[in-house]
DNA sequence: AACCGAGTTGACTAATCGGTCAACGAATGT
DNA sequence: ACATTCGTTGACCGATTAGTCAACTCGGTT
C-alpha cells in the first residue's frame, strides 16, 4: 500500500470552510487546492467533480459534528433541556464563526442547499438528508417531553419540523442582517412553539 | 431625447427571474443578455456591474410586488385576515413558480441574500432592506390585532420578526425538499406563534 | 532487484467569465 | 442642416473556470 495521506481530508475540510464562508459559486477549485496546499491533479484524483467534493465535504462535516449533537440530545438530559442545549450549541457555533470571519455565516447546510437546490440534485439531496437527520433529534426530544407530560403533542414529526424551520429562518435572518442578536430569541421561540410558558430549569 | 426603450426593464426582469430560478453565481451576464435579446454593450450601458444589476433587479421587483402586498395587508381587512391572506399569497406565488420551472424556488430575497451576504455588502443590504419592509406589514397587522383585543402582545416588532423568520424557514425547507407541502403549515404556525387558537374566520 | 499502484506534480486545454470599447444609429433641439 | 445625446452593436480583452493528462515519486510486495 502507499503511504497514508491526509490530502483528501484536508480538501474536505478546506472546501467546507470556504463554501460556508463564501458560497459554492464563488469558491473555485483552484482556491480550494491552494488553501489546502494540494495540486489540482490530486484534487481530481480524489474527487470527480467540484459538485461531488461538496457533497462529500458536507457529509464529512456531519460525521464530525454528529457526536456533539448526540451529546446535546442525549437521552440522559431532560427533553426540554436538550432543546435549550441545542439553541446554545447553535448560537455558540455561529458566534465562533462570526468572530473568526467577521460576518455571520448562517447554517452551512441551508446555505448550500438553497444555493443549489434547483440546479444540482445531489447537493439538494444531501442538504435535505442532513436537515432531516437533525429534525429526528428534535422529534425524539418532543416525544420524550410529551411522555413526561411537559407538553401536549399530537404530531411529533410536524412539531419538530416547525421548530427546525423556525431556527433555520432565524439563522437566515441573522446572516442577511449580519447580526447575531436575533438568535437570543431561539429559546423563547421554541418554547412558545411547543406551548411551554416557563423557561427556567 | 432618444427613443424610449424597454431594454433596461427587460434586463431587470430577466435577471430577477434567472437568479431566482438558479442562483446569482450560476447566472452569467451573457446568459441574461441572451435571454433578454440585448447586447452586452447595452447591458453595461445601463448597469456598471452584474452586482449592481442584481440590486436594481430586486428593488424593481419589490416595486412591482408592493401593490399586491398593500392590498393583502390593507387596513380595510381585519388584521388576522391580513396574515392569512399573506400566507395564501406566498403559497400561490410559490406554486406558480414551481409549476413553471419544475422545482420550488423559495424566497427570492432570502436566496440571493444568503448566497451573497458574506461577499457583497450592497446585495446583503438590499436583501435586508426588503425583508425589513415586509416585516413592517406584519408588525402593523399585529398591532391592529392587539388593539382589537384579538391577541395579547408585548413587542410587535419582535413578534413580526418571529413570524417572518419562521415563514422564511418554511420556504427554505420547501425549496431544499422541493416540496410545497410544508407550506400548508404557514397559517397554523403563525396563529400558534401569536397565541390564537381558532383559525376559522 | 524488479515491479506495482496509490498518490503527486504542474503544465495544459477549451470554454467561459465579467467587463471594455470605438464605431455607429436614430431621434431631438437649435 | 447640424450638433448633441441616448442607446446599440459586436468584436475584443485578460483573467479565470472546471477539468485533463502523461510523467513522476515512493513505500510495499514478490
Amino acid at each position: 500500500m502507499a503511504k497514508p495521506t491526509d490530502t483528501r481530508e484536508k480538501l474536505l475540510q478546506v472546501a467546507f470552510d470556504l463554501i460556508w464562508n463564501q458560497s459554492y459559486g464563488s469558491v473555485s477549485v483552484d482556491q480550494i487546492c491552494e488553501r489546502a496546499h494540494v495540486n489540482k491533479g490530486s484534487f481530481y484524483h480524489f474527487f470527480e467533480s467540484k459538485s461531488e467534493l461538496a457533497v462529500e465535504a458536507y457529509e464529512e462535516n456531519w460525521r464530525e459534528k454528529q457526536p456533539e449533537l448526540d451529546r446535546v440530545f442525549s437521552a440522559q438530559n431532560p427533553p426540554l433541556e436538550r432543546l435549550l442545549g441545542w439553541c446554545q450549541y447553535v448560537r455558540d457555533r455561529q458566534r465562533k464563526k462570526a468572530e473568526k470571519y467577521g460576518h455571520v455565516c448562517g447554517c452551512p447546510y441551508a446555505s448550500l442547499g438553497t444555493e443549489l437546490a434547483t440546479q444540482d440534485e445531489k447537493i439538494r439531496g444531501k442538504s435535505q438528508e442532513i436537515m432531516d437527520r437533525t429534525i429526528r433529534y428534535i422529534e425524539s426530544a418532543l416525544r420524550d417531553a410529551a411522555r413526561e407530560g411537559l407538553i401536549s403533542l399530537e404530531d411529533a414529526g410536524g412539531g419538530a419540523r416547525r421548530i427546525y424551520t423556525a431556527v433555520l429562518g432565524q439563522l437566515l435572518y441573522a446572516k442577511v442582517h449580519n447580526d447575531l442578536g436575533v438568535l437570543s430569541e431561539l429559546e423563547p421561540m421554541i418554547m412558545n412553539t411547543i406551548g411551554v410558558r416557563a423557561l427556567a430549569a
